[in-house]
RNA sequence: CGAGGUGUAGCGCAGUUUGGUAGCGCGCUUGGUUCGGGACCAAGAGGCCAUGGGUUCAAAUCCCGUCACCUCGACCA
């Protein structure tokens, strides 16, 4: 490719409206243009590493006996319907009508639409385990897009499918899919990556995992142990529970505390407390339930982990308004609680709690020395609860550190819930039909692209792996009006093609510092320059973009040493 | 959805307070001089000042509405 024919502008002023790097740097390097809110289209630069990743994407999947097949990206209503997720997905799945003014939707994810094509296809257990996957749109209209390609509205996704006769082959086969997520995201150069467990919301099923860049810029929350490696998504990590001083149970009484209402305010206003013994009130309400609120009570100093509480409701939560006037917001205590429609959640940590502080149910009072099994009694509770950084592994007892990540990649055991639903089944060995057990994998390509430009760029621009590289070498010409130079980079260029080294020539009549500039900030891999005082001193200079080395060579060898710099740099697995 | 901010040329910005012919830098075009880390000179092209309605002799500027984009929060298969 010639740069010179190359559609997409490269600015040397950063969009004002950018503000992480990865997004930034893309715009300016000419890869990417907005079009509406998280709707992006890719300059050829970018569609060329879009299409790198997708096809190590679609190697490693075909590794796995997947079969690439094409999905729709528009659906009609009643597919949706099927699974029942037609009416529990909310404003994020876009819906409209067709001229025939028959209900469609767009596809956000493709578990109906795989399921419909496979359940009439497939009907013995001979055929199982199978895989299907796509690499095609999706479209999920999320209500704040943002950080460029991190986080869009329309995207390109890999989501694959499995199906198992036993939940022992699909946990075989999810281990492979665990070790193929793994190769797809080194092969692709990403470094600072983990697994780690996660909640699987509504997608159903139970064991998942999320792959996960770690970048401070990440939006995902991650618990790590740096001992013994446990990782876990915010949303379903927990901590070891932590045992209350044994001290002697004290009287409770009450205290005016006049306006104090939060925590912070509360200790500070009585002073000789701190936030670990004070039980902390936080109401919510079902959605789609006027009648109840639900009180969730935990020690004064966590946070309510919504993702932990709406798995031990069973349903949606939303903060509650408490406007009725039967709580009494900043002052709710378990102790003289009013039953009537509430709904109490216990967190953990509050059982065996001693001379705790907490609400009086009556305005500008708390009462002092609250004990459970004494002043209230908790018959079960649950671990719904955010792990804060310093609180203890539960597994070895070290201390926790939660770190930012960006998911990269997911895979979940589904189970039967879409096959249930649907009404797939196959005949077993017995002639009985049975529902298939199944797993999905999903890795969005767009969210890749900007997550290794977020880990790889530099102070100049960006910096792609070779692997993914749009091209390999900027040729870069200087003195182009030199017929000497100019035939000497069409016969380099036209050399290295030959070998199947990828090249983008700069052949624009700018000076040696423009285009130096525009090489760095498009990040290609290596510069090869061809000019008039290298092709006096018959020394190609080839310079290696992340590590800033020059390697110089006589011109007869630089196609030879390129081709193997290139191999070379190319990450193996 | 809540709070805040911004919309003027492809990009970055000034002009708005105090209404009076639309500006600057980068980029782009043409010519010339340069030529290894974003060269210089000269001449050009390019804008319904987001949008709809007011007010006014006159609106980028003042008033009311709407939309878009950005940030923080909520939500997020």
């Amino acid at each position: 490719m010639r740069i010179s024919k190359l559609v997409g502008e490269r600015t040397k002023t950063a969009p004002s409206d950018a503000v992480i790097k990865s997004h930034s740097l893309m715009i300016r390097a000419g890869y990417i243009k907005l079009v509406a809110n998280g709707i992006w289209s890719l300059a050829m630069p970018a569609k060329r590493i879009a299409r790198k990743i997708e096809n190590i994407i679609r190697e490693e999947m075909d590794a796995l006996d997947g079969q690439e097949c094409s999905f729709p990206v528009v659906m009609p209503r009643e597919l949706w319907e099927e699974s029942g997720r037609y009416t529990s997905i909310g404003d994020e799945m876009v819906r409209f009508k067709d001229r025939n003014a028959r209900d469609m939707v767009l596809g956000m994810t493709h578990e109906e639409a795989a399921v419909q094509f496979a359940r009439d296809a497939v009907n013995s257990y001979q055929q199982l385990p199978f895989m299907i996957y796509q690499i095609q749109t999706k479209f999920r209209d999320e209500g704040r897009p943002r950080g460029g390609l991190i986080r869009v509205r329309e995207f390109t996704m890999k989501d694959a499918y499995s199906f198992h006769m036993t939940q022992e082959d699909l946990e075989a086969y999810y281990k492979r899919a665990y070790d193929a997520y793994d190769r797809i995201f080194r092969r692709i150069g990403m470094k600072n990556f983990i697994a780690v467990t996660s909640d699987s919301g509504m997608m159903g099923g139970r064991i998942s995992h999320e792959f996960m860049l770690l970048t401070p810029i990440g939006e995902d929350s991650i618990v790590i142990c740096p001992k013994c490696g446990l990782k876990a998504n915010m949303e379903v990590a927990t901590a070891a529970n932590e045992n209350y001083p044994a001290e002697e149970a004290k009287k409770a009484e009450e205290v005016y505390t006049g306006s104090a209402k939060e925590i912070a305010e509360v200790t500070k206003y009585l002073g000789d407390v701190s936030a670990e013994r004070t039980i902390k009130a936080v109401c919510y309400n079902i959605k789609g339930d006027s009648v109840h609120t639900v009180v969730a009570f935990i020690r004064g100093d966590l946070e309510v982990n919504e993702a932990k509480l709406k798995k031990v409701l069973q349903a949606e939560v939303v903060p509650a308004a408490l406007s009725d006037g039967t709580l009494t917001a900043g002052n709710i205590g378990p102790v003289g609680l009013p039953e009537k429609n509430i709904i109490v959640v216990y967190d953990k940590s509050l059982r065996g709690a001693v001379n705790m502080v907490t609400g009086a149910n009556k305005p500008e009072y708390h009462i002092k020395n609250v004990c459970e099994g004494r002043d209230f009694v908790i018959s079960e509770s649950f671990d719904i609860a955010k792990v804060k950084p310093g609180q203890k592994c539960p597994v070895c007892g070290a201390e926790l550190t939660v770190e930012n990540g960006i998911e990269i990649g997911n895979i979940f055991q589904l189970g039967t819930k879409y096959t249930e639903s649907m009404g797939m089944t196959v005949l077993n060995a017995e002639g009985k039909a049975v529902n298939p057990i199944m797993g999905c994998y999903g890795i969005g390509v767009g969210r890749a692209i900007a997550s290794i430009a977020e880990e790889s760029a530099d102070e100049k621009g960006l910096n792609w792996p070779m692997s993914v590289a749009p091209w390999h070498v900027y040729l870069c010409v200087i003195r182009p009006d030199d017929e000497r130079v100019r035939a000497k980079a069409e016969e380099l260029y036209a050399e290295l093609e030959k070998r199947g080294v990828e090249v983008l020539m700069d052949d624009r009549a700018q000076s040696a510092g423009f285009k130096f500039a525009d090489c760095d900030l498009m990040g290609i891999p290596l510069r090869l320059v061809v000019s008039p005082r290298a092709l006096e001193r018959d020394e190609a200079e080839i310079k290696i973009r992340s590590t800033g080395e020059i390697i110089t060579c006589p011109y007869s060898e630089c196609a030879d040493r390129i081709e193997e710099m290139k191999d070379s740099m190319t990450i193996k697995v």
